[in-house]
DNA sequence: TTTTACACTTTGTCTAGGACAAACTATTGA
DNA sequence: TCAATAGTTTGTCCTAGACAAAGTGTAAAA
């Protein structure tokens, strides 16, 4: 009577694909699924959680071969360990227990008040030194809490949510009512069809925004093709793109390589966001942003060659 | 020279299972994809483009072993014929010129334009019948144009963005500063796993909070256990579910039983949206709000109940 | 004529194990 | 210490068979 959930079931709330799952199994041992009256694999929500943490800890760079026997507490340690940018956080005491309070709230779901305090700091710091220091390090934290199990998935996607209508309420707040055609740069914001996270996304889109660039988002997951057709029909300067650390590495290269090709030359290509392979193996002929405080010398420099 | 696309990818743009591909392939002859040097299947965008018109087709209960070797023309026309909403809009002469100006507004790529126009309606209208009488038949004419690919992808993600924009600009002006807990009913409001749309739910969580509800939005693609903790730690009275035409039937029905059973039975299940499934054999134990104007005479039954 | 029951057909997803390139690691030689 | 080479690991693709769930059609009963 115990709840076990199907391979495509399994696929979509760990991240891992059937073909990996089942590779797995055969290669390693684990995970070993029960199996239904049908022969069909039944992976159990103990699994399921283990499978969780160990492509997280893929994401961040470890290798399935040499982690995948370890047991869940052994592997949520070692998620811990090899987050440099938490351990910094949690050294700097008086920012941190800021920090902290929100992801309490989180955890106590107190939406309400979560979204107020948010909207509080917001007025009190201003938009760019919120985004900048308070919600990049607080998604950081939130994306360890949750992969450590100290955060459920739904109070994240209670955060995620509260975050999101603070941010758009900012955003359009600070946009033109009718803005010129003529101001620039131009630029598109999207992310690549297998991306779906878009709180980074959200946040660039505000800190342009306010540097007084003439903003259009298309929102998560467009296709390649679609994103080259936009582009074009907007005369956009440039390409926001925006990647989270979940993103399959070689999907990000491809795609970035793909875009360069097809989009017009006059066309810049800026990918910012955790995806590690951008920091590893920056491709050439697109700007890497590693973080949003970048964007503002990045428009500086962007200007600059514009006046030429 | 001509750009092909890989399985994983054809899945990604069409929404068809790579299982579906290659089954298709092997039983109809449809899509015969060519074969790269390491002999995998590469899709032209020609068969992507069908792929993705059929899928839209098979959502409105089309069979594929029937239409599968139609042309590109004759499905887009099929398209056409078999959605009577569009046709009756169509009729409805001075209205619809109204829906038509936006639509044309994504295809002119003026989203500044779109969301102020968007905007100055809903003032004029109020919250409940912008929504009721404008969006929801916009939505169905802007799914329409693009199944029939006389909207472009990214001009339908343009669409997507700019009412998000306006419908949460006016969600958080309604919302309450600090929501007494006590005010009922308490509802929790997401989608299932497989569905990413999150337009309906927007609109949904805007009628509930004009008609006094007790809003905490989940965003999208929350998994089912997750569902469940969060309705029991926000002591929720109602779970409120969209459903989108793209969605898997089997899925929405299995999805709602196990959410049922595994909800205690004081929690109520609300369920909206363009499923068919929910209006050919509507789930016992489930509400079902085949639009958004039933929202108002559910929630004065469910009052009546409480008062008991 | 409409409804119910049963058989037949269609369709999507699962199964298995093999293959191979790309990414990563270790070792060698300069 | 660094660069090139050889070896290992890993994910995704391949084929082809199986089966249940959903849909369709036909015949008997109401």
């Amino acid at each position: 009577m115990a709840i076990s959930i199907s391979i495509s079931a399994a696929e979509r709330d760990t991240g891992l694909s059937k073909d990996a799952l089942r590779v797995w199994e055969r290669r390693y041992g684990f995970p070993a699924p029960m199996r239904d009256s049908l022969g069909e694999r039944a992976y159990s929500l103990e699994q399921v959680e283990k499978l969780r943490v160990l492509k997280r800890l893929l994401d961040q760079g470890h290798r399935p071969g040499k982690i995948i026997h370890y047991s869940v507490q052994e592997l949520q340690q070692l998620a811990q360990e090899s987050v440099p940018a938490i351990k910094m956080a949690a050294e700097s005491g008086a920012e941190n227990a800021e920090l902290q309070g929100f992801v309490d709230l989180c955890k106590a779901h107190q939406a309400e008040t979560l979204r107020h305090n948010l909207a509080q700091s917001l007025s009190r710091m201003g938009l760019e030194r919120f985004i900048v220091e308070l919600m990049a390090p607080l998604n950081q934290l939130v994306g360890e809490a949750w992969a450590n199990g100290t955060l459920q998935i739904f109070e994240e996607h209670l955060y995620t949510e509260s975050v999101q209508a603070v941010l758009r309420t900012a955003i359009s707040m600070l946009q033109r009512p009718h803005a010129a055609e003529s101001i620039r740069p131009r630029i598109l914001l999207t992310t690549l069809p297998q991306e779906q996270h878009g709180l980074g996304l959200l946040m660039a889109e505000a800190i342009f925004v306010l540097e007084g660039a003439n903003c259009i988002s298309l929102g998560v997951q467009t296709p390649i093709m679609e994103i080259v057709n936009a582009a074009n029909a907007q005369r956009a300067d440039i390409v926001a793109l925006s990647f989270s650390q979940a993103m399959n590495p070689r999907q990000v290269l491809q795609g970035l390589e793909d875009l360069r090709k097809k989009l017009p030359v006059t066309t810049e290509i800026w990918a910012g966001g955790h995806s590690p392979v951008l920091a590893r193996r920056p491709p050439q002929s697109v700007y890497v942003l590693p973080n949003l405080a970048d964007i503002h010398t990045r428009l500086s420099e962007w200007h600059a060659r514009d006046q030429k």
